[in-house]
RNA sequence: GGUGGCGUGGCCGAGAGGCGAGGCACCGGCCUGCAAAGCCGUUUACACGGGUUCGAAUCCCGUCGCCACCUCCA
């Protein structure tokens, strides 16, 4: 029963150790919230809900932090305020605004909010201590350009490129190297000198001049702060593996600490067979897809993938997993029809079968075959009347789907209703119900018909069971 | 050029030397007044060419195709 993880460092599966007995710490790089969430940003979130939802259940207590990039070109360039003609939005209204936006969207798929959510800027101070750790060490410097700017010196740490495995010899140059005052073109910013024309309100004074953290130093120094100079898990998305990861990993190791015991990157989705960009305008931003699906559905979806796999986003797939969870869904309410008055609250056994599964890397897509098998069996019992096995698997079921975060009756999911409305319905759909009872029973078929196709075109799906006939809203 | 990954049936998507994961769709059957749901069953597979092996989708070699990162990116 021990957890593997696939590393990308040493490329391949590791037994899950922790530093410290029972406990672990967990990094993940957030957004940079310079525009709305989107597709990408959702599924990497949800694999290390997963991740940590996980390792959680299997009895460790999780701290888990995920950082805000609150301060960056992109989102300095995307607000666009002209501080002469004051005109535009302020960064940090920009970064605010979309922040709540991901934070809307995680809360809508029923993430786990992380145990600390640092900001970027909020840290400055934590930042400039590891920089100047690193001048101090000699391993970066501050530009000669004037220019305020400070570079990592790549060439005094001979591991760079280790968690990519590649060779200094064989990076590509950076463009705009010799124009930034660098000794060496692969050398990256961990600050960045304010420039003309930048806004004051994004520019921290510092020894070697006024500016602002580069992307890196942030997450080296927040999973500092927050979880020390070691701690054991660090994600993010496969594109940050270089140079971002490859950067933290050596700025980190330069200042003397022990960094992450382990990395994981979560595959990236394409949209209809094509890389997602903004060039290409094909983009699925979060609100689309929450307005195409039931977020449990969309949660399920996304899920249902393995987090390290690449996957494909195409017209259809929500369809999909609707059916798909409509499936474990449909099982859930005709037990609990059948199984009505009976207890059964005990806390549900997670079959061994998911439990291998989920500790093998993770592997969702497998732990849903195992609860798609336990809904059958489920249903085979159900149809043979055997209550108490039948209540036995819907307590799997239960167990299953809830640490996977999708059970269908949790009441996150519920519809957001008007009370008195939806009991008004009820008693006009149960006086129809109750008409069609009777034409059955007068054998007057047609009728009987003519009022289900009626409720049918109103978008209520009607059900006969042994218990009598139930109503759903059909989607 | 460097580093890494992928190619499974109509579709999605696991697996990784030996009983054809699971879901969606389709077809046949059971059940039902008819549906729906549920159950049972059939049919479609492992890019291509070699090799190793008693046995390969799974290992090895080669070929083709696709993709990611190497510049900001979850």
């Amino acid at each position: 029963m021990t957890v593997r993880l696939y590393d990308t460092r040493t490329q391949g599966l590791r037994d899950f150790e922790p530093l410290v007995a029972g406990k672990v710490g967990m990094y993940v790089c957030g957004p940079t919230v310079q525009s709305s969430p989107h597709i990408g940003h959702l599924r990497s979130a949800l694999a290390y809900d997963l991740w940590r939802r996980w390792l959680s259940h299997r009895g460790y207590d999780v701290t888990f932090v995920r950082n805000v990039t609150d301060i960056d070109d992109k989102i300095l360039v995307n607000a666009g305020f002209d501080e002469r003609t004051q005109q535009g939005e302020q960064w940090w209204a920009l970064a605010y605004r979309v922040e709540l936006e991901f934070t809307a969207g995680y809360n809508a798929l029923g993430m786990l909010p992380p145990t600390y959510e640092p900001r970027a800027t909020a840290s400055v101070p934590q930042m400039q201590d590891m920089i100047a750790r690193l001048i101090d060490a000699g391993h970066a410097y501050a530009a000669e350009d004037g220019s305020g700017d400070v570079y990592f010196d790549v060439k005094t740490w001979p591991a760079y490129g280790e968690l990519t495995r590649q060779k200094l010899d064989d990076m590509a140059d950076s463009p705009d190297a010799a124009t930034r005052g660098k000794r060496d073109p692969r050398d990256f910013a961990l600050w960045k000198g304010t420039k003309d024309g930048e806004p004051d309100s994004a520019s921290w004074p510092a020894p070697w001049g006024a500016g602002r953290p580069g992307w890196h130093i942030e997450c080296s120094a927040m999973s500092r702060r927050y979880l020390g100079p070691a701690f054991d898990i660090h994600g993010g998305g496969l594109d940050l593996r270089y140079p971002h990861h490859e950067n933290e990993l050596a700025q980190s190791s330069a200042a003397g600490d022990a960094f992450a015991t382990y990395w994981v990157h979560n595959g990236l989705v394409n949209i209809e067979g094509q890389k997602m960009s903004k060039s290409l305008g094909n983009s699925v931003y979060a609100s689309e897809l929450l307005a195409d699906a039931r977020p449990v559905v969309v949660r399920y979806y996304l899920a249902s993938a393995h987090y390290r796999s690449n996957m494909d986003y195409h017209h259809g797939a929500l369809a999909e997993a609707e059916a798909a969870f409509a499936r474990i869904e449909g099982f859930l309410d005709r037990a609990s029809s059948a199984l009505e008055g009976s207890a059964g609250a005990l806390p549900g056994v997670i079959p061994a079968a998911f439990g291998d599964a989920m500790d093998d890397d993770l592997n969702v897509p497998q732990a849903l075959a195992v609860l798609h098998e336990t809904v059958r069996a489920g249903n085979v019992a159900l149809d043979a009347g055997d209550l108490g096995t039948a209540g036995r698997l819907r307590e799997e079921v239960l167990a299953m789907t809830g640490v996977l975060g999708v059970n269908p009756h949790d009441p996150r999911w519920a519809q957001a209703g008007d009370g008195a409305a939806d009991a008004a319905l009820g008693t006009l759909v149960q006086r129809l119900i109750d008409d069609r009872a009777r034409a059955r029973e007068a054998k007057d078929f047609a009728a009987a018909d003519r009022i289900r196709d009626e409720l049918t075109a109103a978008g209520i799906a009607l059900d006969d069971t042994p218990g009598g006939t139930r109503w759903s809203l059909d989607g």
